[in-house]
DNA sequence: CTCAGTGCAAAGGATTTGCATGCCG
DNA sequence: CGGCATGCAAATCCTTTGCACTGAG
């Protein structure tokens, strides 16, 4: 299953300091013969604090002094060395939030009006059987898995007020 | 759930003959006030032959005489009239296929490297329990569900074999 | 005749890249 | 010092749009 590489793994998005993820980072980091700049610093800063995907302006809008090409230079340094993921829920920008073996594993409910994108779990005997399917379907396919997502698609109760 | 407007709907991609899906199509272009010319009849085709997604790419080179801002264009006018979905898989290109309502519900297994996309079905027992589960959620938070995904990502045995 | 559809060329816009400079180790 | 990191500006490239023309009813 997805957690196969995260045993002791975190379960939900609140089981893990700030202050571990910022260790991890930097010890993924320095693997992989890189720093962990202030730059780099601030943006999971503001990952974690946002405790959901966030698209580039958001970024910027929480953190007006990082330019644009250095987020997204660093935050792909972040995704190869599995501090940060990348989604994409289907409008203009792409979203980021901590990895899952940070963060733990979840899903996402996406409001299909103003985009917002909020973190779910699944019960974990749905989550197992899940897993499970899904192995056994690779497994026919002849794919080597490397992890799912499920999104569920929806209007926020804020959408549906506005109209 | 996700099947409430579909309940004598497909099962499975082939289950429903062209024919059927060139008179959806007429049905529900004329209802929009729009034609059923012979460039969307072509798209159409390209899809249903396809039995999986494409990105606008493959179009083209299945139909080379598809002018590209036109079949943007068609998609576009087939997506609004619940003829074709757009997906969200993460490349480049955004991927097209023939709605749910024509080929029925299913899921999606992503090749990570190239990028090929494969239809897959969870057992209905499975199904329908995550349709319940993502009900509650969706109740909870305060969303009014519109339908979910299930994507599987991975390495195609092509790509494994590959390196 | 009217109005939707088409194709070409140009615009739009998120993301990436080139390059010179700054800075940590 | 050497190499990674940064920021600005310019380039890329998917997708959308403007506009004049064609075609079906």
């Amino acid at each position: 299953m997805a957690s196969a590489t995260n045993e002791s793994g975190p379960t939900n998005a609140d089981t893990v300091g700030l202050d571990v993820v910022h260790a991890e980072a930097t010890a993924r980091l320095q693997e992989a013969g890189q720093r962990y700049t202030s730059g780099r610093r601030r943006l999971v800063e503001v990952l974690a604090a946002a405790a959901r995907p966030v698209r580039l302006p958001d970024i910027e809008a929480l953190a007006p002094d990082l330019a644009r090409s250095s987020a997204y230079r660093n935050l792909e340094a972040l995704e190869r060395c599995g501090v940060v993921e990348r989604l994409n829920a289907g409008g203009d920008h792409a979203y980021f939030e901590l990895a899952e073996s940070l963060i733990g594993h979840h899903h996402h409910l996406i409001c299909e009006d103003c985009s917002e994108i909020a973190d779910i779990e699944l019960d974990s005997a749905l989550e197992h059987r899940l897993a499970g399917t899904l192995a056994a379907i690779a497994d026919v396919a002849g794919y080597v898995p490397s992890h799912h997502s499920v999104d569920l698609y929806g209007r926020c109760s804020r959408c549906v007020a506005a109209g």
